[in-house]
RNA sequence: GCGCCUGUAGCUCAAUCGGAUAGAGCAUCGGCCUUCUAAGCCGAGGGUUGCAGGUUCGAUUCCUGCCGGGCGCGCCA
């Protein structure tokens, strides 16, 4: 409909310009808005305004011409001018209760689109390191993540969901050691705990599993583990130090042992990692390790094309990709004075695999405190002769944790955060991963856990999918009396709806399309959980206005293909969050 | 110090590439269950959109400066 507006009136504007009431130059692009209050009618455009200037007279003036020009339109009632110069469209209402059959017949399909036209998009979200269960701040990236890629799935693109595991590198060493010593004390050494270790309880675990697995074999006498090791902090350095207490564990177990210990905690992490996200509603199309992207030697090739464009130099014993060469405030070190490759290295390569993958866009989607690294990355994709612009970057905000009035902590020391697990125990899978994705990913969120497992009307999950769970119960009173539904009936007798309550849901329904496929091109998940909320909102005021099984057999098929159309909508939507809609509640 | 995000009702947040009278929910106050689920509905009050300028027919939105909050500025990942 809107598409048809703006069809309207730019032929009404061509014709101006054959007049010559409207200089050539006066080109703007033709713009029709929903109108926001119903008293404007059902669209308006502003095009009067911005072509006032150009056409040189009044807004209002020009606004006369177009919609005088503006050919005839059957769905079109009535066109107003208003204010200091929008033009209102108030459309024909039978026109509105075509969208009645549209739902019903498309179904789950409705709201889909193929704006995307097969384009394909690579999403890598969460990719939290395997060092740790998710925590809350991981859910948000979580539920981010794969809501847009629902929503780019369901408007066209074809959509492959990555985790990146980072699964090479210090901190899996670091990892290592700590269930490994975790291991020695269960065998009964007793040594300190470093500073920089791994505390969570999930360590210990992982240490018992190692030890039903091998047995003591791996044990090595605590004295021959500490000996010569320089001091760990407060009196030292504790980066020294672990590091020291990493060489020191290949040193005595042998790189295969030390091989094992790995391998273990990795596997027992990732697996807990896959299921946590899984329970969410979070699946992957793939889970890609960097330690195979090293092992495959990509990481070299990458750095040989850096080189081979003249991009890379020495200094200090290290390799340095000269980024600020394009506009990254200064030169990042690709291989360290050791030998030994940066994280920054890997992810050059990983996204140059990306890209040979021939996905038209790359989306990545990282927690804001990584935003400095963004200038770099892209960067080095310019660098490898790619438009930077194919890589889009989201940043989202974290989320802090709320009981009520309180401020649930968040430390990482001594294990003390809360994981994704806990939340999704606590206030279940729905009202999680719907409360994540209510704000705009760049606003700081606060999650309160006492709200989102409340059951009253200050929870939105509960009233949206209350909405869902009414219009069955609906149905099912309606099979007690005895009546049966007639689908057909109901749409001749479509033009019964002309309740100011039901016009309104009919307007609101007919917008759920635009809103996925905004709330798609814009990132903005939250977009369609405010659509929701209104949409459930005009339900229940509709619900409690009117009785819809009345002995009126005509009218009450036709409400009933309304709210048909009403669940049918709510249920997509909440689709496309993994959330579920009950059918009683 | 530099960079990114952010500041809207008492609280948590919306506001369609700059649009008309800035909207919801919660909280507060007052109503509605012999009728399809009250996890619901109806009504009332509540605002100098952090501050000061600028651009524009029009600014919460864009620009500049200031103030406040979050985050980042490693041969860590």
């Amino acid at each position: 409909m809107r598409d048809q507006l703006q069809r309207l009136l730019e032929a009404a504007i061509d014709q101006l310009r054959r007049q010559g009431l409207l200089p050539e130059q006066a080109r703007v692009a033709v713009r029709v808005d929903r109108a926001r209050d119903s008293a404007h009618g059902d669209f308006a455009s502003n095009i009067a305004l911005m072509l006032a200037k150009a056409a040189g007279m009044p807004p209002r003036k020009l606004a006369e011409r177009i919609v005088a020009a503006l050919p005839k339109d059957p769905s079109i009632r009535r066109v107003e001018i208003a204010g200091p110069g929008f033009i209102n469209f108030f459309l024909d209402p039978a026109a509105q209760f075509a969208i009645v059959r549209r739902v019903l017949e498309e179904r789950e399909r409705f709201g889909r689109s193929d704006i995307g036209r097969g384009r394909r998009i690579h999403i890598e979200f969460v990719s939290a390191n395997p060092t740790g269960p998710l925590h809350v701040g991981h859910g948000r990236g979580a539920a981010y993540g794969a809501t847009v890629a629902n929503l780019l799935a369901a408007t066209g693109f074809q959509v492959h969901r990555e985790y990146y595991v980072n699964d090479a590198g210090r901190q899996m060493d670091i990892l290592t050691v700590s269930v490994w010593l975790r291991y020695l004390e269960s065998c009964g050494e007793s040594l300190p705990f470093p500073a920089s270790g791994y505390r969570g309880d999930y360590v210990r675990d992982i240490a018992a599993r190692l030890r039903r697995q091998v047995g003591e074999s791996y044990r090595r006498p605590a004295e021959s583990v500490l000996e010569g090791l320089p001091p760990d902090a407060p009196a030292g350095d504790k980066e020294l130090y672990i590091d020291a207490l990493i060489r020191r564990a290949r040193q005595l177990l042998g790189d295969q042992a030390y091989e094992t210990v790995l391998r273990t905690a990795l596997e027992a992490i990732l697996a807990d990692i896959r299921e946590d996200l899984e329970a969410f509603g979070v699946r992957y199309d793939r889970w890609f390790s960097e330690r195979d992207l090293v092992a495959s030697g990509r990481v070299e090739q990458a750095l040989a094309l850096l080189d081979q464009g003249g991009w890379l130099y020495r200094k200090d014993g290290a390799t340095w990709f000269a980024s600020s060469r394009l506009r990254d405030e200064k030169d990042r070190v690709v291989v360290r004075e050791n030998g030994q490759i940066t994280y920054f290295a890997s992810d050059i390569a990983y996204h140059l695999d990306k890209l040979e993958r021939g996905f038209d866009r790359l989306i990545d989607v990282w927690g804001a405190d990584h935003h400095g690294y963004v200038p770099r990355l892209k960067a080095a994709m310019q660098a490898l002769g790619a438009d930077p612009e194919r890589l889009e970057v989201r940043l989202v905000q974290f989320a802090i944790l709320y009981r009520g009035r309180e401020k649930v902590p968040m430390s990482t020391r001594a294990g003390e955060f809360v994981t994704l697990r806990q939340l999704r125990e606590e206030v279940g899978r729905d009202a999680a991963r719907f409360f994540y994705v209510m704000r705009k990913p760049e606003q700081h969120m606060d999650f309160d856990l006492e709200l989102a497992v409340s059951q009253s009307n200050d929870n939105p999950v509960y009233y949206v999918q209350y909405a869902h769970a009414r219009v069955c119960s609906v149905f099912r009173q309606l099979a007690e009396k005895g009546w049966r539904r007639d689908v057909d009936q109901g749409m001749e007798a479509l033009t019964r709806l002309t309740e100011p309550h039901e016009q309104a849901l009919l307007a609101t329904l007919a917008r759920y399309p635009e809103i996925v496929e905004r709330a798609a091109l814009q990132r903005e998940p939250h977009q369609l959980t405010h659509y929701l909320r209104e949409l459930a909102g005009e339900f229940h005021t509709y619900y409690n206005a009117h009785t819809f099984l009345v002995e009126d057999a005509p009218l009450r098929n036709a409400r009933l293909n309304l709210i048909d159309a009403v669940r049918q909508t709510i249920a997509n939507g909440l689709g496309l969050l993994d959330v579920s809609a009950p059918e009683s509640m």
